[in-house]
DNA sequence: TAATTCATTGAATTTATATTCAATATCATA
DNA sequence: TATGATATTGAATATAAATTCAATGAATTA
C-alpha cells in the first residue's frame, strides 16, 4: 500500500469515527452531513470525495458494527454464566477506554425500529440476533442451576434491552464512563442469573 | 365547550398520538409530517390547522409525556422496595394495554441526546430528574439493607437505563407485548436489589 | 335561508440539506 | 522542475420536506 492509500485509509476513518458518535448521539436522519464534516474538519464536498453518499458511510459503519459486537459467538466459557459477565465485563471496561464500541452498540440496537433504514442494511442487522442465540445459552444453563426460572426468550430479551439501554445512557452522559460511577456489571447479569 | 371545539380537541389528540408512535419508532428528525398526517388520515395542509409547526407539536407530546412518565414522585408505598416494583409492574401491564406510555418513556429518554432538541423542549425534560431522585430513595433503603452495596447514583443510573432499553425495544418488537413474553418486572428491580 | 365561521384540500413557496462539479492547491514521481 | 494524480474547496444544483395560502366545502347561527 502506497503512502497515499494509507493516508487515505486513515481519513475514511477518521470520517467514520466522527460519524460513528454522531450516529449514535443524534441518530441517523438528525445528523447531518455538513456535522460529519465539521467534527472531521473538512469541507462537505470533500466528504464525497470519500465516501460516495451519507447512505453508503452509514451502511460501511453498519457492516463494521455487525463485526464489533458480535463478539459472543467467538468467546468460549467456563460455564453459561460465564458467557454473560465476560462479555459484560468486557464491554463496559471498553465503554471507557474506546467509547467506539458503546457508540456502535447503540447504532445497532436501533437498527430495530427505522422503518425508514434501506433494505440492503436491516439485511446485515437481521443476520445477527443476539437475542435468540442467547436465549439458547440460557436454556441450556437453566437445566444446570445457572440462570433463574423464566422463558429462556423473555430473559434473553430482558438481557440484552437493558445492555443496550446501558449503553445508549452511557453515550447521553458521558460523566458515567468513570471506573467508579459505571455500573457493575454483576447488577445486570443478575437479571436473568437472579439468586440462582 | 361547544361541539366544534370538542370535535377540534379530539383531532388534535388523534395528531399526537399518531405522532407519539412515529416519534418513538423513528425519532424526531425521521419522522415527516407526512407521516403524521397519513397516519391521522388528512392532509399535510390540515397539520397546520391544529398545530403550528412540527416543533410545537412535539413540545407539546414532550410536556404530556412529562405528565406521563413521571408519577413516582406521587406514589405512596410502604417500603422503598415497592417504589420501584410498583412503578414497574405499573409500567409494564400499562404497556401492554397502552402501548402510549411506553412510546412516551422512549420519547423521554432520548431527550437525554439530541443537541438538536430546542431549549424549550430541553428544558421540560431537564426539570425532571428520575436518576437523581431515585437515588436519594436507593440510598435511604440501602441502611435497611433492602437494596445492594453500590454507588446509589449507579444503581440508580443502572435501573433506570435498563428500563429505558426495555421500553425501546418493546416499542421497536410488539411481538414481545403480551404478558407470556413481556420480561417480569422483579428481574429488573434486582438489578438494584441483588440478594438483598 | 343567508351569512359567518371553521375544516379541509392541493398547489405554491421556502428552506434545509444532500449531492455534483469546476476550479485550485498539494503532493508524488519522472 | 514539469507532469500527472489526488486532495480540497466553495459555489451551483437537485431534492425532499416544512410551511403558507387561496379556494372550496361543511357546519353553525342569525
Amino acid at each position: 500500500m502506497t503512502a497515499r492509500d494509507e493516508q487515505k485509509e486513515q481519513r475514511r476513518q477518521l470520517i467514520k469515527d466522527k460519524a460513528i458518535e454522531l450516529f449514535a448521539k443524534k441518530g441517523y436522519a438528525e445528523t447531518k452531513i455538513g456535522d460529519i464534516a465539521k467534527a472531521a474538519d473538512m469541507s462537505v464536498g470533500l466528504m464525497f470525495h470519500y465516501f460516495e453518499s451519507k447512505e453508503k458511510l452509514f451502511e460501511e459503519i453498519v457492516r463494521y458494527g455487525a463485526m464489533r459486537t458480535n463478539y459472543p459467538r467467538e468467546m468460549n466459557f467456563e460455564n453459561p454464566l460465564d458467557y454473560f459477565e465476560g462479555f459484560l465485563k468486557m464491554l463496559f471496561q471498553y465503554s471507557i477506554e474506546q467509547p467506539h464500541i458503546m457508540y456502535l452498540f447503540v447504532i445497532m440496537g436501533r437498527l430495530g425500529f427505522s422503518e425508514s433504514v434501506p433494505q440492503s442494511i436491516k439485511k446485515i442487522f437481521g443476520e445477527i440476533n443476539q437475542v435468540e442465540q442467547s436465549a439458547e445459552i440460557i436454556a441450556a444453563g437453566q437445566k444446570y442451576g445457572y440462570f433463574r426460572e423464566g422463558d429462556p426468550y423473555s430473559l434473553s430479551f430482558a438481557f440484552w434491552s437493558s445492555v443496550q439501554g446501558i449503553m445508549e445512557q452511557l453515550a447521553a452522559f458521558p460523566e458515567m464512563r468513570t471506573k467508579e460511577k459505571m455500573p457493575d456489571y454483576k447488577w445486570i447479569v443478575d437479571i436473568i442469573r437472579g439468586n440462582a
